[in-house]
DNA sequence: CCAATTCATAGGTGCAAACCCATTATTGGT
DNA sequence: ACCAATAATGGGTTTGCACCTATGAATTGG
C-alpha cells in the first residue's frame, strides 16, 4: 500500500542515492555514539594512512574548506586524536600528527564502521559485496578523478 | 597528492554514501534548471504510477512529513502539473491528481535523470549497469523493507 | 627589504532537509 | 448529538553542511 513507485526504481541513480543516503546516516548515528562526526573519521583515517600533514594538504586531501578543518581539529585534539605542532621550516604550518589514543579510536570506528556495512550489506554474498565494491570504486574513481590512486 | 585515505576506500558504505551523494547532487542540480526538487519528481511519479492520491496517502508512501507534502503540493499545483479535489466521499480528503501537463513535465525530468545517470555510470559497460542496478535494487529492498514490490 | 602571498584561525552566513505543533474542518462511533 | 480521531494546512524550529570573509603571523619573490 506505500511502494515505491517504479519509474523511481528504475533509475540506478535514484537508488544509488537512496542506498548511499541511509547508508551515511546510519553510519553517522553509530559514530555520533562516540561523539565523532564523520570528517573525525576522515581526518583519522588520512593521517593513519599517510602519516603526518599541513593542515592545509589535509584540507587539499579531503576537499574541505581550511575553516572547517580548523574547527575539527580543534575536537579532535581536545579528544587527544591528534597533535598540533608548528613547523619549524615554515612557522605558518602546523603539522598534524595522529596520536596512539588517535590509531586506538580510528580502530573502533572501523570496527563500528563494518558493523554497520554488515547491516547494510546483508542481503548481499561475499562474492556479490566484492562486486558491488569493485563496481562503487569505479564510479568513485570516475567522478572523483584525482582523488584515487591508479593502479 | 590528494589522493582519498585507503581505509576509507576499503568501506564500501563509504563508497556508497559518497557516489550516492554525488548521484544525488547531481540530479538536484539538473532538476534545479527547471526549478524543481528531488520531491517534486517523486511526488509526479507516484501519481503516475499508482494514479490519484489522498495527501495522507502520499506522505505515506513516499515517507515524507505530510506538511511537507502540502508544500509540495502547493508548488505543483501552481505549476498545473497537479490538481486537487475535495474527495466528495470523505471531504477532509483532498484527492491529488496528476495533469497531462504533469506527465509532460515528468516525462523531461525523466529524461534529464538519465542525462544525469549516463554522466555518472559512463565508467561501467551495459551489463555491468544492469548488474549494479539490481545488486541496489536488493539493497533497496532490504533497508527499506515494504516500500518495494516483491515479484 | 618591501609587497604580495600563504597559512591558520575565528566568526558568521545561507540553505535545504527533516521535524514538530496548533488550528480548522470533517468524520465515525456510540 | 457528542466526542475522539483523522485530514489538511500554516507556521515555526532545528540541524547539519558547505561556504565566505577578515585578521594576524610568517614567508617568499623580485
Amino acid at each position: 500500500m506505500h511502494e515505491t513507485p517504479p519509474s523511481l526504481l528504475a533509475l540506478t541513480t535514484y537508488l544509488l542515492s537512496r542506498v548511499g543516503k541511509t547508508a551515511r546516516t546510519r553510519i553517522t548515528e553509530r559514530l555520533a555514539a562516540r561523539d565523532v562526526r564523520l570528517w573525525h573519521m576522515a581526518v583519522l583515517a588520512a593521517l593513519a594512512d599517510f602519516g603526518p600533514h599541513a593542515q592545509r594538504d589535509l584540507a587539499a586531501r579531503l576537499t574541505i574548506d581550511p575553516s572547517d578543518v580548523v574547527k575539527i581539529l580543534d575536537e579532535l585534539a581536545a579528544a587527544g586524536h591528534v597533535e598540533r605542532a608548528r613547523d619549524p621550516a615554515d612557522r605558518r604550518r602546523v603539522v598534524v600528527t595522529i596520536t596512539s589514543a588517535g590509531r586506538t579510536a580510528l580502530a573502533d570506528l572501523t570496527t563500528d564502521a563494518s558493523a554497520v556495512q554488515e547491516d547494510v550489506l546483508a542481503p548481499l554474498d561475499e562474492e556479490e559485496r566484492a562486486r558491488l565494491h569493485d563496481l562503487l570504486l569505479r564510479l568513485f574513481a570516475h567522478l572523483h578523478e584525482g582523488t584515487v590512486r591508479e593502479r
